[in-house]
DNA sequence: TTGAAAGCGCTAACAG
DNA sequence: CTGTTAGCGCTTTCAA
């Protein structure tokens, strides 16, 4: 009464239980004859294979790790989609696991990842992982790592990143085009990578269009809904003539958009605006909220490709202990997304 | 230059596997000293347990699988997220399989599932399964099953569910409480169940407030933004003094919303308004939307419970081999979520 | 092309 | 309290 094995096929058909195992694989020295002879009684014999003991054999469980702040936050959700898309496409399954953003949860998913004996390991890294090691024990064990949007170069792992620069470029020029000319920009804490970038791209843009950097249009705010309006205040009450604001994060310019709305200002036309992130909440938003949309879906089908890639290098046998060559880094171009927020003239 | 393993430990300190694994389990036959020297020891060799092996040994995984129709809808992802967070405080960790929808992959999920020994499975059923033959199978397999948001009744598993008829109850004696006399609907496509219970809960919420239940003030739309604007403009055109409308989701409610902005409609004032679902975006529109949030990550927990007492009946092995009590059904108590599209005063 | 034998790493009776 | 033995179900040499 218990599940059928390979032994009770071999059984039924007076052969034996590897030459079963065999012609279930396809493996090329059974014949065709065999094969469809186990095959079908596999079948009513209502047989399904045990992963784990193939697994425990062969040393493959053809399951990757997934570890992530939160399945919670949009961006991740659509992530873990796209990953699993193409991952389920090449016959790998997902075993999820979620940091909530703390290091101690991180430790221990990887902990526990690893125990399962995963293929591989595909990971976005908490906000406050205090050290590297449990990834450096990852690289050690010589299980294939591969980052995605919070990434760090130092683990030399392979990774798939968005090109913040260019979005923040993109946004900017996308105003500079519809004919604005003082354009402001609410940025972020400058420690954190991504902000910079986007801080850096807003500035060369000015300069590329011959425009003028001007400090007082730049606030450095903490993201939020909250400091987005605060920043939009101080932005106005600079009166220098501003006439759009390009802000680090939807949530962001959310708040600025609030702020205008409530001091009676028109959007667009006496200030228009544009967002990073393309949040759920951005289309709905009244004006709806042009933004930089960050692909999340195609970053987690890139980042699987990477896991191929190493997995196909591992099985190669790259013995070179240590290769020189750098880990491939994939950077996604940034898609532009106009809505109402930003253009000059009424939408065709 | 492998994995060390519980032979090695053994080999170290002159004793047997057995004993180690019992020490690393703590199994209470082991004394305090000898564990403390093996946990010392495994340390030392930096050990970590193979979970494939002791898996295929004793049967338990300590993962549960979960099929969801997507981890890119905000919804489901934030019911992993609970699920997620309760199966670790229990050890458990988790195997994400998305259906997107399909009959085919939801099949195939299953399957996967089921191979790779997981101890239970906790799904919300894709729209077009064709039939429930799979998850026949799960029972049949005594791998315990919960159901959760997409349930079916005769598959006689445990579930939980939002009160529908309630949370619509709720939302439209808001309405009423507020002040409101012309109480519209917008509902959904009537074969699905949770729209005509929604469409119950606000007849009888009008019913036991002694107002009239006006067919008129009833449109029956197909759950889109396209959707709701149509709907309000019809509603409008009745001119029965229609003074505000619960709305069957969020997204029909954001369509009414746009609708009567555009025709210059004050909300709240002239029309009062009232979603279901709590989507991202209710909060940042304008004005923010009013409406019933059905706790997604409350879900996932009390369907992780479940779980744990099908695992905990089945050790206690309930022979009665079909047992004639109803499966335990948890409904969760919707909540209501208070807004500006609403209220008929302004909120203090 | 098939089969015999060994063993992946662990746990669980049972005996001592 | 500790050790011996057996085996979970499968894959994989290697020999026939």
């Amino acid at each position: 009464m218990s599940r059928t094995t390979i032994h009770d096929i071999a059984k039924e058909l007076n052969t034996s239980p590897s030459t079963v195992s065999k012609a279930l694989n396809d493996h090329p020295s059974i014949s065709a004859a065999t094969k469809k002879l186990i095959k079908e009684t596999a079948q009513n014999l209502n047989y399904r294979q045990n992963r784990l003991a193939s697994s425990l054999r062969s040393g493959r469980t053809n399951i990757i790790g997934i570890l992530i702040p939160s399945s919670d936050i949009g961006f991740f959700g659509a992530v873990v989609h796209g990953i699993e898309k193409v991952a389920r496409a090449n016959g790998y399954n997902i075993l999820l696991f979620q940091s909530n953003e703390t290091g101690e949860y991180e430790v221990e998913g990887v902990e526990t990842l690893l125990q399962t004996s995963v293929d591989g390991i595909i990971a976005s890294i908490a906000k406050d992982t205090p050290n590297l090691d449990h990834f450096y024990y990852v690289k050690k064990r010589k299980v294939p790592l591969v980052l995605f949007d919070r990434t760090k170069d130092e683990l030399g792992a392979p990774s798939v990143v968005v090109d913040d620069y260019k979005g923040a470029f993109m946004a900017t020029e996308h105003l500079i085009q519809q004919g604005y000319t003082q354009i402001a920009h609410i940025s972020g804490p400058q420690h954190i990578k991504i902000f910079n970038d986007r801080l850096c791209g807003y500035v060369d843009a000015l300069k590329m269009n011959n425009m003028e950097v001007d400090e007082d249009l730049i606030q450095y705010g903490r993201n939020s809904i909250e400091s987005g309006r605060f920043s939009a205040e101080r932005l106005l009450s600079r009166n220098k003539g501003m006439d759009a604001i390009f802000a680090v994060e939807d949530f962001t310019a959310l708040g600025a958009l609030q702020y205008f709305k409530q001091e009676g200002i028109k959007m667009p036309g006496e200030i228009g605006m544009i967002g990073f992130g393309n949040e759920s909440f951005s289309p709905y938003v009244t004006p709806s909220l042009s933004t930089i949309d960050q692909q999340p879906a195609r970053m987690g089908e890139e980042a699987f490709t990477l896991f191929l890639e190493a997995m196909a290098k591992k099985a190669a046998g790259t013995e070179e202990t240590e290769l020189v060559t750098e880990p491939k880094k994939i950077i996604l171009d940034p898609v532009l997304i106009v809505r109402e927020s930003s253009v000059m003239t009424v939408m065709a």
